[in-house]
RNA sequence: GCAGGGGUACCCGAGUGGUCAAAGGGGCUGGGUUUAGGUCCCAGUGCGUAGUGCUUCGCAGGUUCGAAUCCUGCCCCCUGCACCA
């Protein structure tokens, strides 16, 4: 076959299109498979990163229509954001051109790759038809009273003129830009995602995300149980409240601490020596950097306020300081400093000269007043409790008895913290979904009735770099508008949403892609979403962001009677990075451009060696897909991301890989041209190869069912080759046979190289298009394994003799040409045979097989004694590094000397093809004892490995 | 510091009590096919040895008849979070 990639692949993804071959709907018939990956930003060209990711989904998609299901496999794009913003600013034009234009190219170059879509599900969230959803699911969350707008501190990022979300700032940088936030005070629109914190945190414990994702999802949420506790302010009616994990401490607090921020600080110190001192410390937090506060904080800094704060468990009076270490936006921005068993508060301790008290000990016995070295921040029975009833109580106890007591004295209560906040849903920008409310001076805020839907962006909007700010604010026919309460005037609200909104429901609206009418109808929904998405593919990035709001909305839809399941995502997998060489330098413990390779390192000038980065454009070690598919083909490039490594490891491109993997496609092609125009008959190896088939497919569909891309690869695309060549290799050459062989094999190799297969499977003159064809599960045969041991016995004596042929050479005068086989002798055989059932029996080996042996009627021939025992303890308990044979011999093996295999009939059937295989002239082969024993080989025949000798 | 994942031969990478000197691929070496590259096929790739032996899966111990695999301690790498009370 004249193997022309671009020809056959175009041709056989224009006639899929035409068939409609991946487009599906409900089929109560056949279970359903939801094969899903993050959907992209179009951003332009698709890069190396999204055909990994999309060559696991189809594979998948692939494999699992093959194995009969019903499979939903959509493609969309998530097309808000700012990139078409910054564009148009840039360029001229209106983001919405620049978004469909972008679009389009990605959509090509994902059809080139012959990717099995449903594109009639196609959907870009920024286009009205999708965002309009948005807007609804909006107005029902605030019907259902999970919108708040509110005054609150909140991140803005001065490049992107926007505020963002906890979860978009990352080390005090914007995730999208990674310029430095700072702190605003600003009113806002919040969804309560917090109410759902606890359901969120405890269904990790069921759903099948990768470890890694699961804590970072549970440190995000940061659950910790506690008590909430008041102290009041000496000589005042103010009360500072203090949220502690500890309340078993409770005795040994010796100082509150508020956060420089905290509103109470001012009312403590206003107008006293102490006020200065505050201010500064304030302002000093306020306006330091993210790289001054990691080296500042290294040394904790605090000041006294000038007042003292009473314990409300034994009265104590302790002072309050403000300190440089105190979070304000956690719990209440108040800690209770215990420095006996904290060890933050331990060293503010000691720098401030505070007292430090022990009210734990270790271990029963301990002395309780015994100096501590450290802070001790285990758990321990209480001690120097200033109240009756406590000493002697520890860990939950102890916990809870505290907060039985401050609860009866109505001094705190106890309660659980998180660390999840409420998600900051609104933007400042332009290209994002309007936000449907309106702002009226006389009824406030209200709601876009659900019929005046949708709020459009206009599209009359001119962008140019000048401008700051939302330029939807300066555009009168969109902000002016006639409040839907009262009729009067009104603005309407010119923030729009987050993008992640648009991400967070995009896998249900898949499900019912054209519904113009609801977001999607429930009963489609509930059947492709039952159990969550199958198969979730993509980034890690994305484990708090996207996969933390995606749960939160499913939740909200679920309760708001949208659907039925609670978490959207059934299996999610995460690709690894997709790495190329970028040159780097040991010394400085860097990398750079691939423009320096052969250079110097362009800071130290020492030597560059090279090292596998991820690629990126800045260090401009990307490869190009559109370059490598013109170049190899679409098959090519996929077979070389799967088989690389699997999805979840970390892949390094290689050249010279790829390359492999397009001669492995040349000759998979030589084979099965080969295995069409054979025309020989049957042999004894058309059993074999039915054998290995069926071994094949069944691991290949545990294989790949587990998506284990890669050894589902290797046996469809390697190791199936390789039996193949065997088989011709021995002789086999059976039509028959070889067009069994295909009818499994060329399905098989469509997950990874769905084009060629297709091919073959229609030069194999198969009814139908493989793209649509179900495959078979293999069928039982339970001789198969003693065919393949048979076979493995050829194997493994051609191996063995060749390195013993080696080593007879350097003993040996003249050239070798021929060598003598002696099988195992009929006694060992049947000593063989005696172990295995012995062993099926239970016998006890260690205990009763000496006396065994000795019982048995070879024992008594006195000259062979010694190689009867130790023939025995080879068969049975075996040496210290080797176990005995019973237990190292396959099933196959077994039943081949429990048969009573005939290893001389066996070689001599094939001896042309060993004795061409070892490089000998001619072989002889008898029984031990049916001829000279040459070489003194006899002794060392065993069942499946005869002697041989080499002359 | 906390959490999660890792460290296997020249490289990538499978393997989670015995069938393991350890799959598969890459690279490298040798041979064959090819009267041209290329492709393709076969073999070798820890050391030893006319065969059952020795050493090796980050380091050091331990459990076991037997450890890459289980346990303990340590070192190193990656990822995330981080004075989170």
């Amino acid at each position: 076959m004249n193997y022309d990639p671009q020809e056959i692949e175009a041709r056989w993804q224009r006639n899929w299109a035409l068939s409609g071959s991946f487009e599906v709907e409900i089929d109560s018939t056949k279970p359903k498979f939801y094969c899903l990956e993050m959907f992209p930003y179009p951003s332009g060209h698709m890069h190396m990163g999204h055909v990994r990711n999309y060559s696991i989904g189809d594979a998948m998609a692939r494999f699992q229509r093959l194995m009969g299901k019903n499979v939903l496999y959509p493609m969309g794009y998530d097309s808000f954001g700012m990139p078409a913003e910054n564009a148009a600013k840039k360029d001229g034009g209106h983001p919405h051109e620049v978004t469909h234009s972008n679009i389009s190219s990605i959509r090509s170059d994902q059809e080139r790759m012959g990717y099995s879509y449903d594109w009639r599900r196609f959907l870009a969230t920024s286009d009205v038809e999708y965002y309009r959803w948005n807007q609804e699911m909006f107005l029902i969350m605030n019907e259902r009273g999970l919108v708040e707008r509110r005054l609150a501190p909140v991140n803005w990022c001065t490049d992107c003129d926007t505020v963002l979300a906890n979860e978009q700032v990352k080390n005090n940088r914007c995730w999208r830009c990674g310029l430095e936030v700072v702190q605003r005070d600003m009113a806002q629109w919040f969804l309560r995602m917090t109410e759902y914190s606890d359901e969120l945190l405890d269904e990790l414990d069921h759903i099948s995300f990768p470890e890694n994702v699961k804590a970072m999802q549970r440190n995000w949420i940061g659950r910790s149980h506690g008590a909430h506790i008041n102290f009041q302010i000496s000589g005042s009616d103010s009360v500072i409240g203090a949220f502690t994990t500890r309340p078993d401490t409770i005795f040994g607090v010796t100082f509150v601490t508020l956060s420089p921020e905290h509103p109470l600080c001012e009312e403590i110190c206003e107008g006293t020596e102490w006020e200065d001192g505050w201010r500064e410390l304030r302002d000093e937090c306020a306006k330091m950097s993210e790289f001054e506060r990691i080296n500042l904080l290294k040394e904790k800094k605090g000041v006294f306020l000038g007042r003292m704060a009473v314990n409300p468990m034994n009265g104590e009076e302790v002072p309050i300081y403000a300190g440089n270490f105190v979070v304000a936006t956690y719990g209440t921005g108040a800690v209770m400093g215990v420095p006996g068993h904290d060890q933050r508060d331990f060293d503010f301790a000691k720098a401030y000269g505070l007292e430090i008290r022990r009210v734990l000990i270790q271990r029963e016995g301990e002395d309780p007043s015994s100096p501590l070295k450290d802070a001790f921040e285990g758990y321990g029975p209480m001690v120097n409790s200033s109240k009756d009833g406590f000493d002697g109580l520890s860990g939950d106890v102890a916990k809870s008895s505290v907060i039985e007591a401050l609860e009866s004295s109505g001094s705190g209560y106890g309660k659980v913290e998180y660390r999840l906040k409420d998600w900051l849903l609104s933007r400042q920008r332009f290209w994002g979904t309007p936000i449907p409310m309106v702002h009226c001076d006389s009824c406030g805020i209200v709601p876009v009735p659900r019929d005046d839907l949708p709020v459009r962006l206009p599209l009359d909007v001119v962008f140019s770099e000048e401008q700051s700010g939302n330029p939807l604010a300066s555009h009168p026919e969109f902000t002016e508008v006639a409040c839907p309460s009262c009729g009067g005037n009104a603005k309407r609200e010119t923030d729009t949403m987050d993008t992640f909104f648009d991400s967070s429901w995009y896998f249900m609206r898949f499900c019912d892609a054209g519904n113009d009418s609801l977001p999607y109808d429930r009963k489609k929904v509930d059947y492709w979403m039952d159990g969550g998405v199958d198969l979730y593919i993509g980034g890690i990035e994305h484990a708090v962001m996207h996969l933390l709001y995606a749960r939160f909305f499913t939740k909200f839809t679920r309760d708001s009677g949208l659907n039925s399941v609670g978490e959207p995502f059934g299996r999610l997998v995460c690709q690894g990075m997709l790495n190329a060489p970028a040159p780097y330098c040991e010394k400085c413990n860097s990398e750079y451009h691939v423009d320096n390779f052969g250079a110097d390192c362009p800071t130290c000038d020492s030597p560059l060696s090279s090292r596998s980065a991820k690629m990126s454009k800045s260090l401009g070690n990307t490869v190009s897909p559109e370059e490598m598919v013109s170049k190899y083909g679409a098959d090519t490039v996929r077979l070389f991301i799967l088989f690389g490594a699997n999805p979840e490891a970390g892949m390094d491109w290689s050249d010279s890989a790829l390359e492999a993997n397009n001669r492995q496609i040349y000759s998979i092609i030589d084979a099965v041209q080969q295995a069409l125009s054979v025309d020989g008959g049957p042999s004894e190896m058309d059993e074999w190869l039915m054998a290995k088939l069926r071994k094949n497919q069944t691991s290949w569909t545990r294989a790949m069912s587990n998506v284990s891309l890669r050894e589902g690869v290797m046996i469809s695309h390697f190791e199936m080759l390789t039996d193949w060549a065997w088989y011709i290799r021995r002789g086999g050459c059976d039509p028959i046979t070889a067009r069994k062989l295909l009818q499994v094999w060329i399905p098989m190799l469509a997950p990874a190289t769905p084009h060629l297969a297709e091919e073959f499977w229609h030069n194999f003159g198969a009814d139908g298009m493989l793209a649509e064809h179900i495959l078979a599960a293999a069928p039982d045969a339970p001789d198969s394994d003693s065919v393949m041991a048979r076979e493995e016995y050829i194997k493994e004596l051609i191996n063995s003799g060749r390195s013993l042929k080696s080593l007879a050479e350097r003993h040996s005068e003249g050239e070798i040409t021929r060598a003598v086989i002696q099988t195992a002798p009929e006694w060992k055989a049947e000593m063989a045979r005696e172990a295995i059932r012995l062993n099926l029996e239970g016998f006890d080996f260690k205990s009763h097989g000496q006396s065994h042996v000795q019982s048995l009627e070879v024992f008594q021939e006195e000259s062979k004694r010694g190689e009867v025992m130790q023939t025995w303890m080879a068969l049975t308990t075996g040496s210290k590094k080797k176990r005995g044979r019973i237990h190292s011999w396959s099933d196959g093996e077994k039943s081949l000397i429990s048969s009573g295999l005939d290893e001389t009939a066996v070689i001599k059937e094939n001896s042309e093809f060993i004795s061409s295989s070892l490089g000998v002239g001619s072989i002889e082969v008898y029984r031990v004892g049916h001829g000279e024993d040459v070489g003194g080989k006899a002794r060392i025949s065993f069942p499946l490995e005869p002697g041989i000798a080499f002359l």
